[in-house]
DNA sequence: TATTGTCGAGACTTTCCGTCTCGACAAGTA
DNA sequence: TACTTGTCGAGACGGAAAGTCTCGACAATA
């Protein structure tokens, strides 16, 4: 079957961009006040969009949520090179707490994780993000096992899942807090326990 | 305001036991085989029981849901003592990644904390059950302590939450498995980073 | 035996999701 | 300029699920 897009070129009226910006920053504004329900109906009422326009362009709302979401935390937490595994974990740790534990942005990934507990579909892309998250962490720890900082044994993975579980755990529990503090206690722990 | 249990006696029907079994016990069966919606109707029809009577003991369906969860948690994780840090660990570990990550439970626990973010009710026992589970390997830690076995600056809360960390991150997202290898390896991390 | 509270069953209301339809409008085509 | 195509905001509509209410039956106690 052949790709209609290359038979025919696009016509009719495009996409408005100013109405996606619109439905994602009033989905994470109405989640981050947390006055009233955040439902499809808010979101199109508080963006001035119809719902057709936002089913048009997404299944559901957790594919909105995921999508502001992710739009966040790449644009949040590049991955430096400072040199050393120490300095590293911590560029990377402490950017990825301040984007995901502050005010916002907490309350967004709460619900984007509740959704893909009930929706496949979310689950699913859920999944990719994820993905993408560990293999920037996992990275840094391999280019720390290439300089020889860790040792021939260690579970990168099982490390990788120590720091985005931390982070998760404390955020959908909210017993304790996501600091920088944290961030840096748990550089610390992970460079000691891959010591060579 | 007087307890009202205390000036009067109870009168009328108790309430039946058995009832409170099959409500239960339908609950996490209907969420293992995973056939179809999980609601309180088909809760209700599952264990042969009318709606009200699910209401009348449990104000939600995450209520139901998190005792369910409780009662499993609380009987399959006794704390043993070994005598040293790493066999306790083992032990703790290993019983808890048996119960959480089996079949019937894991998916329990997806919806427990699915319904633990959209239900400030449910949210408020969770954080109770998550206390008691914390404070349980808390404890193991703190005895390693009194024996010397862990440095003096090492944040225990962090390691507790490592450990629930990577249970909670691997059960929700479901990216790696969750068995006894897994297990074994994180309490080796969690011995390690805190060696004196 | 009378009172009190639980039982199963199901009707009912409310909320939200997701679909469908409408007239208006914008972008490309003839 | 007309015509075609697809998006726009708005809202009606049906279905699913939560949670409330009422009913007659039944069990435990006074």
């Amino acid at each position: 079957m052949p790709n209609e897009e290359s038979r025919r070129p696009h016509t009719g009226r495009r996409r408005n961009e100013e109405a996606r910006r619109a439905i994602l920053d009033a989905a994470v504004e109405l989640i981050g006040r947390d006055e009233g329900p955040v439902t499809i109906d808010t979101i199109a009422a508080a963006a001035g969009v119809g719902k057709q326009t936002i089913y048009r362009w997404w299944p559901s709302k957790g594919a909105v949520l995921l999508e502001a979401m992710a739009e966040r935390a790449t644009a949040d937490v590049p991955v430096t090179d400072t040199g050393s595994l120490a300095g590293d974990l911590d560029a990377f740790l402490l950017a990825t707490f301040r984007s995901a534990g502050t005010g916002r942005t907490a309350p967004l990934l709460r619900m984007v994780m509740a959704e893909a507990q009930r929706d496949e579909q979310v689950a699913e892309v859920m999944r990719d993000f994820i993905a993408k998250r560990r293999a920037a962490l996992r990275g840094v720890l391999e280019r720390a096992g290439g300089r020889g900082e860790i040792r021939a044994d260690a579970d990168l993975d099982l490390m990788v899942d120590q720091a985005f579980g931390v982070l998760w755990y404390r955020i959908l529990i909210g017993h304790a807090p996501l600091g920088e503090n944290e961030a840096r206690e748990l550089g610390r722990s992970l460079v000691i326990q891959s010591r060579p």
